[in-house]
DNA sequence: TATTGTTATACTCTATAACTATA
DNA sequence: TATAGTTATAGAGTATAACAATA
């Protein structure tokens, strides 16, 4: 009744998340759109509006390196700057109705790969998928916590 | 007992997947190597000595690319070329002594992190993700059929 | 001729350092 | 002074095009 871990497990589980996180890269008709800029705007789509620094935040990177990002996106149409009206040092981004667009296909297409392949698994499978992905979360928040 | 997936499924299955790569990207001490040289000398270790050709499509880069790449290993004294027997034209590469060890060394500390989440999670989870491995590899055969 | 790998060059994404405007 | 953001510049990782050596 140890907490013990078979080490072969998180290798296992790691090697499998990798592998997968990249073959739906690879598999998601993102033609067009860079990594970068597809996980930007998503950030946008799911935490609104927010300043340059929790932008930058967000997606890890640093705030010379956001402000590039934010300049592609504002001229690709995809992203507006608008001033912050609680502070006249700060910007507030957001997506323009273009962007929202975007973003919208982007996921459907992913996730229709995603599904396809779901579709084909046995059905014994697909329930312990379903089952595991509360599994999954509860695990991500475990590594979470240790990154503070 | 239709084959229809929920495409919350889908969905959640993504974003679990995507943030959990992410977190354990970020938990790796993989310092003082970066993402392109671990993976790179990760793929020496799994598939042994190969071709040029070879490490460029199972890295996913372009010759040239692959070529800078295992460049800078074979300085950093990681990798080391010589020649094919078969074809004078090719080279093989492979993990020198010292490759092995850095590799060695990096898997550990990598699953280090992720056993130490795994063991903060309640059994049931535990059970359930141990269980949820082999479907994501099915999963994941799915998907790579899908690229071809 | 076709294939294997390299060299030349350029683009994207990231960083640190120095600067501007405002708090 | 401290903070939010930008500009200047550099490094890593990738690509395409053109080339050399060998099959």
């Amino acid at each position: 009744m140890s907490p013990t871990i078979d080490p072969t497990t998180a290798t296992a589980l790691r090697a499998a998340v990798t592998r997968l996180y990249l073959s739906l890269r690879r598999n998601s008709p993102s033609s067009e759109m860079t990594a970068a800029h597809s996980s930007a705007i998503g950030t946008l789509t799911d935490h609104g509006p927010m300043r340059m620094g929790e932008f930058a935040e967000r997606e890890s990177i640093r705030m010379p390196s956001a402000t590039a990002l934010i300049d592609k996106l504002v001229h690709e149409g995809l992203v507006q700057r608008r001033p912050d009206p609680t502070d006249r040092r700060a910007v507030l981004i957001e997506l323009t109705p273009d962007g929202r667009r975007t973003v919208d296909e982007l996921r459907s297409r992913r996730d229709e790969v995603l599904t396809t392949a779901l579709e084909r698994l046995e059905p014994a499978e697909r329930t312990t998928l379903e089952a595991a992905v509360p599994a999954l979360t509860a695990l991500l928040k475990q590594l979470e916590n240790h990154d503070e």
